[in-house]
RNA sequence: GGAGGGGUAUCGAAGUGGUCAUAACGGGGCUGACUCGAAAUCAGUUUGGGAGCAAUCCCACGCGGGUUCGAAUCCCGCCCCCUCCGCCA
């Protein structure tokens, strides 16, 4: 969400930046909520200035009262009771104002760096590195269920009738790689000097308000019935919402914290849970890494994290490419945005979305009131996000490139002490 | 989930319908004085959000409603904390 002074010195940096978002249709919004703020702090001087003379007024019949002159108090009762009205419907055109305005500020999208690139859609995005070598094995690489099963280590069918499409158990080394890839994970980052952290699975409605935009929210959260109560669709946002209503001492930051937590997802959007297997499911488990910091630190922390994510699918020898989200593609509350994508030998591209690295800049902070104490007031923090390691998802990655022609799976030295010692998988 | 108690600034805490909200009282922090320096002492200072060019004003006593000329204070709903009981990994 933008700061509302800020559209209003600058209405044309934000429709400009609309604009690049090819989100033409929300053009009149920002004339719109201009003009609604416009007669909301009208509405706003005048409730004040009535307020004002009530505040006055009942102070003065408290000194009648104490002096005993009833009359006059009762009069002045009188005279006070006569503006309620007013103030009762200023009130309520005032209440209405802020929100319709709020709502608008929503759906504005926050302004992107300048370095993202232009473009319509997902298709425009741009490539901007590639680290490993990409393997075309010589033999086929059979799809990634069927390897995860001549392990006997999936079992879709089960899990269609106890939970529906969507939903998985992974049995034995499968399950067990599935935790040692975590494991991996959490010391990765832990020894980057993040804090290691499990948050809440279930957050409030006005936490996910605070960090998701509005169209996420309708295709991803599942609720509790009747309670105030959503799983997350990721630990981030519970981290993020950890620091909600905060005043930060700078010495406090940057707060850097990696935290572990399952994720569940409706995935109503576009594709929905259409590919076969566990690429896309409804349940799966996910390391994050978050930070909190100053706004001048953010592009640096930026980059910093989406170095954490290349090194680690370096050091488990999954070649990856990092694309960059252009204007088209990034999310509202989004200032920049790169996706790390693994390399599939079976399909031989780069097909596998495994991490994906955002600065919100301060919208998070912003609707979620973190801010950092400054010696000349308090200001907005910035906040990013970014995957260490998202399974089973990145399983299928995993075992597509450590695969070897006899149907054995190497296990790089790295995860070893996680898996008992074992160097490879056997059926 | 049941019973009881509670939620006021940086912390403890007073205030139970007006002259008590920057908010008593106490502690902490910061600034200054004294000191070679420190301790002790003394003085000053120390919430957040919003409107306005400004003067200034408005809002906030866990959150949201209500009663009232006026609510920290009374009423209703919710959240959180503590104690006891129940339940549970």
């Amino acid at each position: 969400m933008l700061d509302i002074k800020f559209l209003r010195a600058n209405p044309e940096v934000v429709k400009e930046n609309i604009k690049r978002k090819h989100q033409e249709d929300r053009l009149p919004l920002v004339d719109e909520v201009i003009a609604l703020d416009e007669q909301y702090r009208s509405v706003l001087a005048r409730a004040e200035a009535l307020r004002a003379q009530r505040n006055a007024g009942s102070k003065e019949i408290g000194a009648l009262m104490g002096q005993k002159k009833l009359e006059e108090a009762e009069a002045k009762k009188a005279e006070i009771a006569a503006m309620g009205e007013a103030l009762a419907s200023l009130g309520e055109q005032e209440k209405e104002l802020a929100a319709k305005v709020r709502d608008i500020m929503r759906r504005i999208p926050q302004i992107m760096d300048p370095s993202v690139p232009l473009g319509k859609d997902d298709s425009e995005n741009v490539e901007i590195a590639r680290y490993g070598e990409p393997v075309v094995p010589a033999f086929e690489i059979p799809y990634h269920t069927d390897i995860m099963e001549s392990f006997a280590g999936l079992d879709l069918d089960s899990a269609r009738r106890t939970s529906g499409n969507g939903f998985y158990f992974l049995m034995g080394d499968v399950a067990r790689l599935h935790s040692a890839v975590l494991s991996y994970a959490r010391d990765f980052m832990i020894d980057r000097g993040f804090t290691y952290c499990i948050p809440p699975f279930m957050i409030r409605m006005n936490v996910i308000e605070g960090v998701m935009s509005f169209a996420d929210l309708q295709d991803m959260v599942y609720k509790i019935q009747d309670e105030d109560l959503y799983l997350i669709g990721t630990s981030e946002h519970s981290m993020i919402g950890k620091f909600i209503d905060s005043i930060n001492p700078k010495e406090s930051l940057p707060q850097c914290l990696t935290s572990y937590s399952p994720c569940f997802r409706k995935e109503v959007g576009a594709h929905g849970i259409e590919e076969r297997g566990v690429f896309r499911v409804h349940q799966f488990e996910k390391q994050e890494m978050i930070v909190v910091c100053e706004p001048e630190d953010s592009l640096a922390w930026f980059d910093k994290l989406w170095g954490n994510s290349v090194e680690f699918f370096r050091s488990l020898d999954i070649p990856v490419r990092t694309f960059e989200c252009c204007s088209g593609d990034l999310g509202d509350l989004k200032v920049k945005q790169y996706d790390v994508e693994g390399w599939s030998p079976r399909q031989r591209k780069y097909a596998f979305e495994l991490g994906s690295c955002s600065t919100l800049g301060d919208a998070q902070a912003r609707r979620l009131g973190i801010r950092i104490k400054g010696s000349n007031g308090n200001y907005f923090a910035h906040t990013l996000n970014n995957t260490v390691v998202a399974p089973p998802r990145m399983l299928i990655a995993f075992l597509e490139n450590n695969l070897r022609e006899d149907g054995s799976v190497r296990i790089p030295e790295i995860l070893r002490p996680y898996m008992g010692g074992k160097s490879e998988l056997r059926a």
